[in-house]
DNA sequence: CCTCAATGTTGTCTGCGCTTACATTGCCTC
DNA sequence: GAGGCAATGTAAGCGCAGACAACATTGAGG
């Protein structure tokens, strides 16, 4: 019979996991650093031995997505030739995840934490590499443009993907429904504005 | 010397105010039924009174952010003649709006509160007449396309200028600034590729 | 073997949403 | 006017959460 021993072993990584589980099934504001430790059958205190705080938890659960996300379609790059092509299907990747996982996606791409002064230093690697990618698709897809109208199209390109997004999961387009128009042909139309202009 | 009357005399209109005062400026997360009640002088049981719950407070707020936002733009379709110049308006009176009050920007377009089953009653005619209204302003700008292409320009434009002010308000766009682009330049760039295509 | 740093526990404070039981007020009716 | 009643406000309390401080336990290195 084995008695519970009185450290984890690993509760940094099974907090970091756990949290992010719950981001992805239900947004950020749904983890507390209490009942993860109820989770883990740890005492409610331990968690700040390893977190100073909640949002210092969410900006590495934040920093692990943008990782993971920006792998993904780092993959693109090698496997898919077609310049434009790639970019219609980085689009359509982006909205994919955004489906996939709302939680993780609104604490990526809605939440402030990039926003603060000084922004969270975990977070900031990852999201310039992802940022970076980014910009490199877009630039292979459109490379008779200046470099000022590349990053001017990457801005408005995530910025119609992400606001898609944002938008749907709000609820906003419900109203669009009864319009005839089907959940594929929004997608549609989502990934022609972005890449096939 | 006045005595603090038992009965407030307006304390419904009081907490719509003062709480669409936090919502513009700190964002729908620092309203508090308590400090709200403590702010206007009377006990913290008192607000429900009002309002069943903080959502249905929120709710209210944002159908007022609704009726003035369409209500402003609503009038470029009486001045503006010009159908793309009104289109253009349009964007830059989202964006603008989004600027100045972003906590309320953010409750009224990021926020679930429309994509709870059912949405808060009072919110859907006010969302309703907005959506309505941008698809007239899309519509008589593309004057040559079908329904069901408007609506999905419709789609995309909204989608387009409410990810720019999300991803701004998240300070995902810091880094796209080492690269010489101005405020200005993308707030056109945002704006060209709503009403320019 | 002993010490110490890392890690986990317990207790406490604050603030919040929400509910229940009770108090005050003003209006409406007779 | 007096009585009654609905609207409105107060007071107290529950459960949950974040954060901190004081204390306990453990294991690794000197």
């Amino acid at each position: 019979m084995e008695k519970a021993p009185y450290h984890h072993g690993d509760l940094r990584n099974a907090l970091l996991d756990a949290a992010r589980r719950i981001v992805e099934r239900d947004g950020a504001e749904a983890v507390s650093l209490r009942s993860l430790a109820e989770d883990l059958g740890v005492s409610r205190g331990a968690p700040y031995r390893h977190f100073p705080d909640r949002d210092t938890l969410l900006a590495e659960v934040a920093a692990a997505g943008f990782e993971e996300h920006a792998a993904a379609y780092q993959g693109f790059l090698d496997t898919v030739m077609d310049p434009r092509e790639r970019m219609a299907l980085t689009t359509r990747f982006y909205l994919d995840y955004g489906a996939r996982k709302p939680g993780l996606h609104r604490l990526m791409f809605e939440s402030d934490l990039l926003a603060r002064n000084p922004p969270p230093a975990v977070l900031i690697p990852p999201a310039d590499r992802s940022y970076r990618l980014l910009v490199d698709i877009v630039r292979q897809a459109f490379p008779d443009e200046s470099e000022d109208a590349v990053l001017a199209r990457t801005i408005t390109a995530i910025s119609t993907t992400i606001g898609f997004l944002t938008l749907r999961g709000a609820g906003r387009f419900k109203a669009f429904m009864r319009g005839g128009l089907s959940d594929a042909d929004i997608d549609a139309a989502v990934i022609a504005a972005v890449a096939g202009r």
